[in-house]
Parts: C-alpha cells; sequence; structure tokens
DNA sequence: GTGCTTGCAAATCGTTTGCAATAGC
DNA sequence: GCTATTGCAAACGATTTGCAAGCAC
C-alpha cells in the first residue's frame, strides 16, 4: 500500500511532509527521536523545518497512527508500530530494541480497575544490550 | 528507623539536603518531580539549590534507593518504592497512581532473553483517572 | 479566497556544567 | 587541611509558541 493511503486510512490529509515522514518511520523500526528523523529527510526535503516534524509526528499519535515512547528520558522516540510489544533500551549505546509483549498485560485495557481507565500501556526494560556487553567484556581484558 | 540511618543503609552519606530529601519522597508517596521537591524544602532550607536536588536524586538512583519514572514526557519523576509496581499517568490531571505490578514481568529479570541483560522493568499505564473522569462527565451537562 | 499546512525565529523550560564557597572529619 | 558537598550563574538542548508565508481545494 502508499503510504499516501496508508495516511488516508487514518484519517490523515497527505503532504509531501507527511509522507516523507511516515515512509521514514515505516522503513526504520530504530524508534528514531525527532532530530533524527529531521536530519536524515533533510536532504530530500531542503526546506522541512523541524517544527514540523514536531507537528506531524503529534498529528500521527492523535490518530493513532504511531505511538510515543518516553523510555529514554533524554527525548521522546517514535514508533510507527502501534501493536502491543515491549521496548528495551540498552544504558550504553541508547538503543531501543523491540521485545514479544507479555501477554497478560493486554487484559488491563478490559479490566479498568477501580474506574482507572487505561488508553495506553508501555512495558520499558533497561539494562545492556548484548552487543555493548560483548564489547565491555572485550575492553576489560 | 531515622532516615539518617535509612541513608546509610543504601550506603549514602547522610547531609541536611539528603535527609530533607529523602524524607520529602518518603512522606509524599506522589511521584514527585524535581522542581516539587525543590519548591516544598525552599522554606525549611532557604539556601537549598535546585542543583543539589538533581545531584541528590542522581544519588539516590545509583545507590538503588530511589527510581526514576519516566512516563511523563514532560519531566522526570521519582519514587523512594523500588519494590516492583506499575504506574498509572493521568493524562488530564498529569498525577501518577501505584497500581499492582503484573507478578509476571518478573520473570523478565532471569530470563536473560536472547542475551538482553534486564536491570530495570517498568510498567506504565495511561489514561484517565476516576477524579478526571467524573469530572468531565460533569462538565459535559 | 478561505482554511489548513509549513517554516522561521524567538521564547521557554528542564537539565547539565564549571567553578568557587562551604562543611565535615 | 583535605575531600566531599553544596550552590550559584551560565550554558545547553529539547520542545513550544507566535506569526507570517505558502499551498490546496
Amino acid at each position: 500500500m502508499r503510504t499516501y493511503d496508508y495516511l488516508l486510512n487514518y484519517d490523515i490529509k497527505p503532504s509531501v511532509q507527511r509522507i516523507a515522514i511516515m515512509d521514514y518511520l515505516l522503513e526504520h523500526r530504530t524508534h528514531p527521536s525527532i532530530d533524527e528523523i529531521y536530519m536524515a529527510l533533510c536532504d530530500e526535503i531542503p526546506t522541512l523545518s523541524k517544527t514540523t516534524v514536531y507537528n506531524t509526528l503529534k498529528l500521527f499519535v492523535e490518530h493513532g497512527a504511531a505511538q510515543m515512547l518516553t523510555i529514554d528520558e533524554r527525548n521522546v522516540n517514535y514508533d510507527a508500530d502501534i501493536q502491543l510489544h515491549a521496548h528495551f533500551l540498552c544504558k550504553k549505546c541508547n538503543r531501543i530494541y523491540d521485545f514479544p509483549a507479555n501477554r497478560e498485560e493486554e487484559k488491563v485495557h478490559s479490566m479498568n480497575l477501580n474506574g482507572f481507565d487505561v488508553e495506553e500501556i508501555h512495558q520499558y526494560y533497561k539494562g545492556i544490550c548484548p552487543s555493548c556487553a560483548s564489547q565491555m567484556k572485550k575492553e576489560e581484558n
């Protein structure tokens, strides 16, 4: 499906900028930050403003076409995969990895426990990724 | 137990400022932000600097005496309760509530899945709290 | 031509840094 | 007196705001 139609599915009026940003999100499942997206699209769209990247991602989240991750306190990251899944932040390289979600968690949605209306579920893990772990092991020797 | 000894248990050298900040955290289970803690202690310790609040909470986290919450993208919050439990952020009033943790999640610690060394587990829910929900219902009429 | 979208510059605000003053042993 | 702690002011960096210019139907 063209990204143009993909946006329409979420009731988002397509534009050059919006298509480019959604394209980037769909092709780069690395949970990019605003700055990463902006930097990557600067060449393609030389007049692109960082404000537009902010506005567009806010729009995507409001329309349910992307989710905002607050796992990294340094800045916000975005994910076009809106299926329930967990995220792992490596404290060394700051990369964010996808993990399968704990399916038990889904029940919270329907529980509506004590009148709390749960709209979003986030499962965050933090630690050291295998790549950094093996690198740290090498540096010890 | 005196907060003085409580800090010693975590290998933190006590000071007037550190005791006051830990006291505040232990007595106010509202997951305060840096600014809330600073504002609250300004009267008690007029010379208190916000830098000290930042330094102290960083120290607490490093020594395992508190945990940092990144549930709210606007700013970081702190919790002296280091037991595994979930957090609910109300999108309207921005209050953070404690929830019982999904005990299944604890298994991730020991799983060390695919070589990922999980040091921290965070379960975040976002939505509307009962207090705001009933208020919004009133305003509709 | 009306309304939505974009983009620039400035403002804002949370957080960090550098360094000098202070306190505790 | 030495070392760790504190606190101020400045710097930094992510995000927001105000507004004018541009685009689409």
